[in-house]
DNA sequence: TCGTTCTCGGAACATCTGTTACAGCATCGT
DNA sequence: ACGATGCTGTAACAGATGTTCCGAGAACGA
């Protein structure tokens, strides 16, 4: 969607302009075209600047006029609208997937991880994603994550949103006391949810045959090479790692699980929003906002 | 609530009108909406009828002003701009949130959240990802990133990445005793990372304020509707947020997130690859892996 | 045919727009 | 440290905009 020439040209050429005109520049494409469509004043107050500083910004674009440029804007707009096809015709996708052309960090950026977030989506097998909003969505269970030096921030990420929508979710503690003391516990009423990245954590394998053997169920979220936690997994999403550099990504392994909390939040439903709204009332009313 | 309620309205409403506003509809929604958005005279023009003619078809809306019809024809342009998939569903929020069973979750989850990464990494101009670039990889300055709610995990995750690859990077800390002490010696030397989404928090915001007023750098992380802190921030690095539930997505802020990491690397060069080979070192010295 | 009603455009009006000039301010280089 | 340069906001300006009023004309029914 960015066949629009001026936006373009705008995004180029920002290192040019001062920093007001960057923050017009700014306002104007975080809601393009329209921001620029109203008058200059609003604009302005929109940028958090003056109104000359607009109309600079304006003329720094090479437009004699701001109505030459809101024209401009405009006929964009028509020929936008006229022929939606035009959308792809900045072939993005052709460009070399996984090297990072230091020249180009936004476009190489948006090939590679856009491609591995929609690889790995829909090579999760339905079943597998089924089976694991199942689980997370049982609210008899306790829900328990844990993760690698990396990974360990996303079943935070997860936890986070559970506890809003179904409570009863923890991440695994660091301390050995604490950890202990949820592990004696484990037990059927438990789902374990483990982030297992290479290089594999051996503790993570220990982790899942012990509560395995408790009869928790393990969901796993791994690599497409396949933590040796898939051996007694019950749930295996495997996610691509569409590396930039020398770390692989989690960028496709996030959007595994926002599809897991819209999984759950989808099943629970009303006992969902419920719960959120108890949550809210609660964090009001302890000041935890 | 069809994809846009102002044709609608005027398409079903159009028998009510005198054959000069009949006019004056056509012509608009011949080239909807741009024809609305002209001036009355243009607009009265291409209609062939006079500029009262065309104030008493907006009148005939509803509406009291030209510019108030104008405003709300904005509106609406946003919001079909904003949610380019949702034109799809025809904005039946309650039918969208159903039709995210199981069965279609991937799917619809790989396709939003692929297109969210592409057009956020696509959509940030290249200047703002160098600057911040290049604010980060200055290994003069330290790093301190903090965030919101859930924000607050990806603010980790970057810290974590920085900690290997350059040092001197941490998260502002929880307790106030600390965070009074780390903020004591902010000054120039120092960029502050902060990831601001809404609803931003206005604490987010006096923090930005304060580093700023003493010459801290500001990298904001934001949605596309600019969190506030915008204002005194140096680089803003808006992202979409195309959610698949009740919550937005902070995956693309992640990919955000990883491409700052991999422009770091490469600025950095051999210099990164040492520290992570110290790093590493250092792990493996004191048992830490 | 006449009179009523509705519709439409011309012209004057008030407002708000975009625009420009100017002065204060910070930043940078010497 | 001190001018020079460039950037920014305040204030005043001219023009265009949207708006209103009023009279001319058309449509319709009696």
């Amino acid at each position: 969607m960015n066949s629009s020439s001026i936006a373009d040209s705008i995004r180029t050429r920002l290192g040019d302009f001062s920093s007001g005109e960057r923050r017009v520049a700014r306002a104007l494409l975080a809601s393009y075209p329209t921001a620029g469509l109203e008058t200059v004043r609003l604009l302005a107050e929109r940028a958090g600047v003056s109104a000359p500083t607009v109309l600079r910004f304006a003329n720094r674009l090479g437009f004699a006029n701001y109505p030459e440029f809101q024209r401009s804007l405009l006929e964009e707009l028509a020929e936008r609208d006229q022929s939606p096809l035009n959308a792809y015709s900045s072939g993005v996708g052709e460009e070399a997937r996984g090297r990072l052309d230091p020249e180009h960090l936004g476009r190489s950026a948006a090939a590679t991880l856009s491609e591995a977030v929609e690889e790995t989506l829909t090579g999760i097998p339905r079943y597998e994603l089924d089976a694991a909003v199942r689980l997370l969505s049982d609210t008899d269970r306790r829900v328990v994550a844990c993760g690698g030096r990396f990974s360990r921030v996303l079943a935070e990420y997860l936890v986070l949103h559970l506890m809003q929508v179904r409570g009863r979710s923890t991440v695994l503690p660091d301390s050995p006391v604490e950890r202990a003391d949820l592990l004696s516990d484990a037990g059927r009423r438990d789902v374990f949810v483990i982030l297992d990245f290479r290089r594999y954590e051996e503790e993570h394998l220990r982790l899942a045959e012990g509560v395995a053997e408790r009869e928790a169920k393990v969901v796993l979220l791994t690599d497409r090479w396949l933590s040796p936690v898939s051996g007694v997994a019950d749930v295996v999403l495997p996610a691509q790692v569409g590396s930039l550099s020398a770390y692989d990504s989690l960028v496709p392994t996030m959007a595994v699980c926002e599809a897991l909390v819209a999984g759950v939040i989808h099943t629970l439903g009303d006992g969902a929003e419920e719960r959120l709204r108890r949550f809210e009332e609660t964090s009001r009313r302890f000041g935890l906002l």
